[in-house]
Parts: C-alpha cells; sequence; structure tokens
RNA sequence: GGAGAGGUGCGAGAGCGGACGAAUCGGGCGGUCUUGAAAACCGCAGUCCUUCACGGGACCGUGGGUUCGAAUCCCACCCUCUCCGCCA
C-alpha cells in the first residue's frame, strides 16, 4: 500500500511511473480526501488538547477538596461531545481513502520493461533444449488415462470440472516431487520448511494484496470469514504481519509446500483440459524477507533456486521478465520460469519469482529495525519453487516413450522408491 | 459447545480510577574503560498521526458504555491458554 505522504508530494511522478497500471485510479479523490481527512483530524486535535487542559484543572481542583466548577464541566462535556461528532465525521473518510490506497497496484522497478502485455515480456535466458521425439507425442490428459495415473471424469463427478484424482503412481509423482522440492530447498538452499494454514483471515488475504481488489478469484468460507490460500505465499508472508523483525535475523527464507485453491473466475474456456489450470492443485513456494538494499540479489538468489530445481528435473525452460502490464498487482519485478511443453510445443508459467518490495511489507506492517536502532518496512519477495501440477505435465510429456511408458527423472528416483518408469499397470 | 484464566512497548513482565505512554529485567543504540573483545558502569530510546517548524494528538486485543476523568470499572466481540465434552 502506499503512502499517502508520498502520493501527496510526487504523486506526478508515482502516476507516470505507474503508467497503464494506474489509469483505473481517481488521483484528484484521493487527494482531495487526504486533505478532507487532514483538516478533520487538525481540527479534532485542537479540542482534544483543550479538553485535556481542562480535565487536569478539574482534577486539581478536586484535589485540592474545592467545589466543583460547573463552568469547567460544562465545556469539558460540550468538547466531549463535539469530538464525538467530528470523529464520526472522519472514519467514512478514512475508510475511503484506504479503500483507495489499497487498490494502487506496485510501481514497477525501473528495470521493468514497459508494455500492455505479454508480449513485450522479455526473454533471458533458455536452458537445455526441447526433447527430440521420434514419434508424435501424446498429450498428458491421454497419457495419464491410459496409464491409469490421472483420472479427471470422477474427479468431475464429485466436484466438477478443474478437478482431478491422482492415483498410484501419479499420486506417488506428485508426493515425490513436493518431497524432492522441500529437501532441496531446505538442506541446500537454506531455506526454512513451512506448514502453514490453508485457510487465512481478511486481514492476511488484504496483507499480501489479494484482498480488496480480487476477492472473486478467492475461495470463500462465509460462516468463518475465511479464505482459502491461493498460494503459500499469503500464509508464509503473514507470518510476520505486524512485527519488528532484528535486522540481524535478515534475510528470512521460508519453503513451504501447500495446496493452492483459485476460483479462476474469468478464465472459462481457458486450459480446460488437463492440470494446467485447477481449481486445486499443489505447489511449493520460497518466500524471503529481506533488506531493502539486498532484495535485488535475494530476487536474483530465488531464481537460481527455481531454476536449480528444473535442472535437475533434466526439463527444458526460460526465464522471462515479464513487462510492466503483465505483472501482478503487488509485484515491483517478476520474473516467470516457463517450462517446455512438448505436445502443445510452447512455453508454460510453472514459476512466478517476485520482488514486492515494501508494498506487502506496509500492508502487513512486517518491519526490522536496523542497526541504528530506527525501523522501516522489509521487503518481500516469493517465488514457486516450483508448480507441482504443471510440473508433473512437463515430466509426462517431455520423458513419454513409443509405448506409451513414462521415464522418471534420476533425481526423483529415490523420491519414487526406486522407480525409474511409469507403466501400465 | 460448557467452565475458568488471560491478551500491556522489540521480548519478558508490573500496573488494576487522576501525577501512567506506562515500573523492572532482557535486548537495541551511544559513550566510559580495554591493544581488541567481553564484563562493568553512565546515557539514549515505544509506535503512529498531525504541523514548514515549535508543538499537539492518538494508541495498553477490537468496538461500545460508565465517569468530570479509564490501561485500570461494565458490556459485546475476537484471539490465546487450562479443564470438561467431542474428535484426528
Amino acid at each position: 500500500m502506499f503512502d499517502i505522504r508520498v502520493i501527496r508530494e510526487s504523486g506526478d511522478e508515482i502516476q507516470s511511473r505507474l503508467g497503464d497500471r494506474g489509469k483505473e485510479i481517481d488521483w484528484k479523490l484521493l487527494l482531495q480526501l487526504d486533505t478532507e481527512r487532514r483538516d478533520f483530524v487538525t481540527r479534532v486535535e485542537k479540542k482534544r488538547h483543550r479538553r485535556k487542559i481542562v480535565l487536569s484543572e478539574i482534577g486539581k481542583l478536586k484535589h485540592q477538596g474545592k467545589p466543583d466548577n460547573t463552568e469547567l464541566l460544562q465545556e469539558v462535556e460540550k468538547l466531549a461531545n463535539e469530538i464525538k461528532a467530528d470523529e464520526a465525521l472522519i472514519k467514512p473518510t478514512e475508510d475511503r481513502l484506504n479503500d483507495l490506497l489499497l487498490r494502487i497496484p506496485n510501481i514497477p522497478h525501473t528495470t521493468v520493461p514497459s508494455g500492455k502485455d505479454e508480449s513485450y515480456n522479455e526473454e533471458c535466458r533458455r536452458w537445455g533444449t526441447p526433447p527430440h521425439l521420434a514419434f508424435s507425442p501424446l498429450p498428458h490428459v491421454e497419457l495419464g488415462e491410459s496409464l491409469d495415473i490421472l483420472d479427471f471424469k470422477r474427479a468431475a463427478r464429485m466436484s466438477g470440472s478443474r478437478f482431478t484424482i491422482y492415483k498410484g503412481a501419479g499420486a506417488r509423482l506428485e508426493r515425490a516431487l513436493i518431497n524432492y522440492m522441500l529437501d532441496l530447498h531446505t538442506q541446500n538452499h537454506g531455506y526454512l520448511e513451512i506448514i502453514p494454514p490453508y485457510l487465512v483471515n481478511r486481514a492476511g488475504m488484504t496483507g499480501t494484496g489479494q484482498l480488496p481488489k480480487f476477492e472473486s478469484d478467492l475461495f470463500y468460507i462465509e460462516r468463518d470469514d475465511f479464505f482459502l490460500i491461493p498460494t503459500a505465499e499469503v500464509s508464509v508472508t503473514n507470518i510476520h504481519r505486524e512485527e519488528i523483525l532484528d535486522s540481524s535475523d535478515l534475510p528470512l527464507r521460508y519453503v513451504a509446500g501447500t495446496p493452492c485453491f483459485r476460483r479462476e473466475a474469468g478464465s472459462y474456456g481457458k486450459d480446460t483440459r488437463g492440470l494446467i489450470r485447477q481449481h486445486q492443485f499443489n505447489k511449493v513456494e520460497l518466500v524471503s524477507f529481506t533488506n531493502p538494499e539486498k532484495s535485488y540479489d535475494e530476487l536474483d538468489r530465488l531464481l537460481v533456486n527455481v531454476e536449480t530445481v528444473l535442472q535437475h528435473l533434466g526439463l527444458h525452460y526460460r526465464v522471462v521478465t515479464l513487462c510492466s502490464g503483465d505483472m501482478g498487482f503487488s509485484a515491483a519485478k517478476t520474473y516467470d520460469v516457463e517450462v517446455w511443453m512438448p505436445v502443445q510445443g510452447v512455453f508454460r508459467e510453472i514459476s512466478s519469482c517476485s520482488n514486492f518490495e515494501t508494498f506487502q511489507a506496509r500492508r502487513a506492517q512486517i518491519k526490522f529495525r536496523g542497526s541504528d536502532g530506527k525501523t522501516d518496512f522489509v521487503h518481500t519477495l516469493n517465488g514457486s519453487g516450483v508448480a507441482i501440477g504443471r510440473t508433473v505435465v512437463a515430466i509426462l510429456e517431455t520423458f513419454q516413450q513409443e509405448d506409451g511408458s513414462v521415464l522418471i527423472p534420476k533425481a526423483l528416483q529415490p523420491y519414487m522408491g526406486g522407480m525409474d518408469k511409469i507403466e501400465k499397470r
């Protein structure tokens, strides 16, 4: 969330740096509400000050055993009433201002390419080569059904579209990937493993930026006012909500493998078949809290940690810098890692690594105390490390054999009980 | 779900109608001492809002109420802990 003072002082600069991202914002209204609020505040504070003085006078007289001064008592009563009335006036203005501030997206970092959609994204690098399959590869849906490791039809019967039942070696593969990634990130990359809540309250969702703007993307449990997490980013980032961290404890690095729940509102007809876009999917997520001056180094590190996963699995991928128009609401800079999907012959997002700078920290009130004793907002970052369902797709499609079996990458075999191939039972 | 206890600053923890923005300890920052460090000692220091500034104001889980006056009393709600019930 933005500091209204910054907008007050350099609103024009922010507007121009936001570019298209800020075009829905009513900047004039924002400043007007700000002025209004400050006028209210100043007025009320003057009255409160006067009230304090009168009150201490009354206290003094009481102590000296003197009779009540009705004039003073009357003044205090009058002030109390006025203050109450003024406060009632401030509240709606404050709420409106706050709501507007919460709807302003983050400012893109200066190194972010500007552009309105994904066609303006910039490819940074590619790793590996596409597999050369001497036969025409089957899509993961057919492959999964013929191997009897994925069942979309029965899942739809109980839960509707965008749900899947994993069976046998399919379930094992999913679980193996989660365990493999968690082990890699905890043992080799220095992240602390977390199992967070999957249900989060409104304040938590507001902290990371899902609310108030994207409520329709979330599954919501009305009875208890809970939301299902769309990513572990939400619960893991909120671990330190309303805390002042010790600078010497930074960076804090966490990893969590959790299910994620997304309503996918507005994506009807998009990726309807298969594992690509599900209402429920597993993801291993990396989250970092850093000192402000270290956060872009941390973003690079995060990206390397993510790439390591794909390299060990032998999956062809590329890294893309998202342009301003393709970035998420809360991000200042985002790299997407896209894995090669042989059947469609395209790269598909399998990880998204972002630096949020102070955007989430402001919303969630996450600060640190520096060596000078002063407090400031931390920078938060996160990246998928990586999305499990899409990794399953990439593995099935990349390592399939002409006979319909699928080879298991070496790195994964220990997690599959030594299995090196998935075959028809 | 029932009964009880509690939620105070970076952390621990006192305060239980006015002089309390809050004792004390720990941690932090600055200094003295030391070749350096530790220890010891001295000093500084909550967070936020508002003001060009001086200053002013708010904040002791949240929201109401009582009172001239509330961290302190009352009510509701939220959260935590203990016991019971239920359950994995």
